[in-house]
DNA sequence: CTTTACTATACAACTATACAACTTATAATT
DNA sequence: AATTATAAGTTGTATAGTTGTATAGTAAAG
């Protein structure tokens, strides 16, 4: 309204900026000290025009760190056949995964169950994140049954993508028996690795990859940003 | 409310992950770099959170090695007839003895007073440390009267049990006289073998083992972690 | 007189980076 | 086979920079 406003005329600076990309998605903008100087104001003015443009989404914070653009929504292919680098590939994006935590123990009931095999055999967990143009958008929770699979964890290192492991294990081809789709909250370690704010909506599938005879290779878990992503069901 | 901080969230996590199991007593953590991944942090954030368990004696590091689960306090029974294997394997523990040092030499004053021998008869000693479950917690300097048992070290050295090796010299049963116990502070030697800070609290018990005549078997020492064990006398 | 916009200052929480001290595993050498 | 270098990995420490939050104060507008 009042575009006399000091913070109101700093957020329409910075909005411009972002739309005509001299800051990119996902890029880290000038620290409220350099803003603060840039415009010759306060750093809690600067604090409040950056505050309006957090609330639109334009731009997220993490403290200690910086404010960085926040990239726009992006579509997620789910069906039968579902492969992360492929289907982010598919967009001119560029995917990137990361393993942030692995370790075998038994499995729990529910992993049992979902994999058809003995309570308390052994099993791998894997946990990943993955990037899309560098954004952090995604959390992965593999559960692989380890006896099947002995050497799947050294592989994936490797690899870091299942259809390649799977392949190179010997298993050419694997389609998703079902996908349970739901909406959770972002806990304050999510929060941290996906560059989402805690209670942010998230976006959780719980699925099983099985061969072709119908033997589950996989139960997993995948939290999305809801801000950045959006599922797409195909036949 | 103090529960939002990441830190404290990270805390709650590995302190559950121990609960759970995930981390078994004595198990090395995933190093800090590796914990910094998983929770998507900073590594300072993670080292404040293990520094809190630390604090806690849940955990313990080692520079250059890595942070490992302290074990959680073993109860250590002393009476009459006190047998170090016997006495950790009731608890489903696993004890394992090392020598670390052996040497004949003549007994000194206090010595030979405690196995009433001639001042300057020749003693065996036998420094030995005491494995719980894999963590060094138990070290113990045993004074032998040499011109009695003449073959002793031969034989603990297969062995490594005093009450094996008194039974292949034909002494089957044997008691306590008496245990003194005093607080003592790890010096540098000490604390390397035992895994625990300079200056950690040990409990240090002295005593005489003697035959059913009467006639003193061994005059030893033997110093226990305060942290990781607590004496518990029977009658 | 009260509210709003803005400034000023200070500290806490977290990140980023670098290096020292130390351990461990591996390769090289004897 | 045993010992010695080398390299890589780990924890400890220090410094600087960033965002989050709290408090206090000034000036202008209503």
């Amino acid at each position: 309204m009042n575009s006399k406003l000091i913070y109101y005329q700093i957020y329409e600076a910075l909005k411009k900026d972002v739309a005509d990309n001299i800051y990119n998605s996902g890029d880290k903008l000038p620290s409220e000290n350099h803003l603060s100087k840039r415009f010759g104001v306060n750093r809690h003015t600067v604090r409040r025009a950056l505050q309006i443009l957090k609330n639109e989404g334009i731009l997220f914070s993490k403290r200690g760190s910086g404010v960085i653009v926040q990239a726009s929504k992006l579509k997620y292919k789910i069906g039968k056949r579902v492969r992360f680098s492929q289907n982010i590939a598919n967009e001119n994006n560029i995917p990137k995964t990361t393993i942030i935590r692995s370790e075998y123990r038994k499995a729990s009931k529910i992993e049992a169950d979902n994999l058809k095999i003995n309570s308390k055999d052994e099993i791998l967990l894997i946990e990943t994140t993955g990037k899309i143009n560098n954004i952090p958008t995604i959390i992965t929770k593999r559960i692989i049954p380890n006896k099947r699979f002995p050497s799947f964890l050294e592989i994936f290192q490797k690899e870091l993508s299942i259809t390649h492991t799977l392949k190179l294990l010997g298993v050419n081809d694997f389609v998703r028996s079902n996908t349970n789709i739901i909406a959770e909250l972002a806990d304050s370690i999510q929060a941290n690795l996906l560059n989402c704010k805690i209670n942010s909506p998230l976006l959780k599938t719980t699925y099983v990859n099985q061969d072709l005879n119908c033997i589950p290779i996989e139960f997993s878990q995948t939290w999305f940003v809801g801000e950045r992503i959006q599922l797409t069901l195909e036949d």
